[in-house]
DNA sequence: ATGGCAGAAGCATTCTGA
């Protein structure tokens, strides 16, 4: 089962670019972020008629989310829910439409985009904070419940170091401080694995390029688009690839998409045992 | 230190992103 995130930046600018990857790549689940359209005006029938079914949440020109998957979702949610903070908070958090969530195959997909927080003296910055320990508090409802976690998208932080094309400039800046990578990793706690790091330990590998400064023909990246899957189904992970193919199209998304391929046809079968190969940062 | 580039809204220019 091919599961893929990708910040597309506009549904409706990219929509052909998406379709294309689509035919090529045949995911079963694609999960999208930066839609910036609000719920009426996103294109769905061009996906419906690749038979995929599609799960919205948007708003104008910010923003926006979407599961486009070829067996329908269910248990669709939109934006946070449960016994996580007041239902003040949860109504702010609300406003800015950047978490969808749905069941396939026993395993709970969230789809989330996570806000950049502009600079680190920003209140946006704050925001975003707020928003990753909202975060953690959801996933902690969901792991009580026993849930199988598969939490992807735009998460607008660098793991570490690794995960920049020159961290001498930008380790502790934005994406890339201290207070973002604890409120990441407060979401992971160690229960989630970043499936990109079983497969590839070194630098050199990005999912974002900067539209300016010829960023992406300098190859100056970074690794902020994630696929985190609960430690329990480590052991059905096949790969994790990021795709900068789209990269190189016209008008491209600054995006690339990540992928996984996740083994459900023999359960079985062991690709990777739990504890090993996990990088410890 | 600042702006670079791109998209949306909407028609000149501003806001936002990362």
């Amino acid at each position: 089962m091919l599961i893929a995130t990708w910040n597309v930046n506009s549904i409706r600018t990219r929509l052909s670019q998406i379709i294309n990857w689509i035919n090529q790549v045949n995911p079963d689940i694609l999960c999208l972020q930066e839609t910036k359209v609000i719920d009426d005006s996103f294109p769905v029938e061009p996906f419906k008629k690749l038979g995929y079914s599609v799960e919205i949440y948007g708003q104008k020109s910010y923003n926006g989310v979407a599961i486009i998957s070829k067996k329908k979702a269910e248990n669709v949610k939109k934006g946070f829910y449960g016994n996580i903070y007041s239902d003040q908070e949860i109504a702010i958090l609300h406003d800015q439409k950047r978490l969808i969530s749905a069941d396939f195959n026993g395993i709970k997909i969230i789809n989330v985009y996570v806000p950049n927080g502009s600079s680190l003296e920003s209140n946006k910055f704050e925001y975003k904070i707020n928003w990753l320990n909202c975060l953690a508090s959801f996933l902690d409802e969901q792991e009580k419940k026993g849930s199988l976690i598969c939490l992807m998208g735009d998460f607008n932080v660098a793991p570490s170091y690794l995960d920049i094309h020159d961290p001498e400039k930008y380790e502790g800046g934005i994406m890339a401080s201290e207070v973002e990578r604890n409120a990441l990793n407060n979401v992971l706690k160690g229960r989630l694995i970043d499936c990109f790091r079983i497969f590839e330990k070194s630098t050199g590998h990005w999912s974002w390029w900067d539209y300016r400064n010829n960023a992406y023909e300098l190859n100056k990246g970074w690794r902020i688009d994630h696929i985190y899957i609960s430690k329990q189904l480590s052991s059905k992970l096949k790969s994790c690839v990021i795709d900068s193919s789209p990269r190189t199209n016209p008008r491209p998304s600054d995006h690339a998409p990540v992928m996984i391929d996740l083994n459900f046809d023999d359960p079985n079968e062991h690709f990777y045992e739990e504890e090993d190969n996990f990088l410890e940062i």
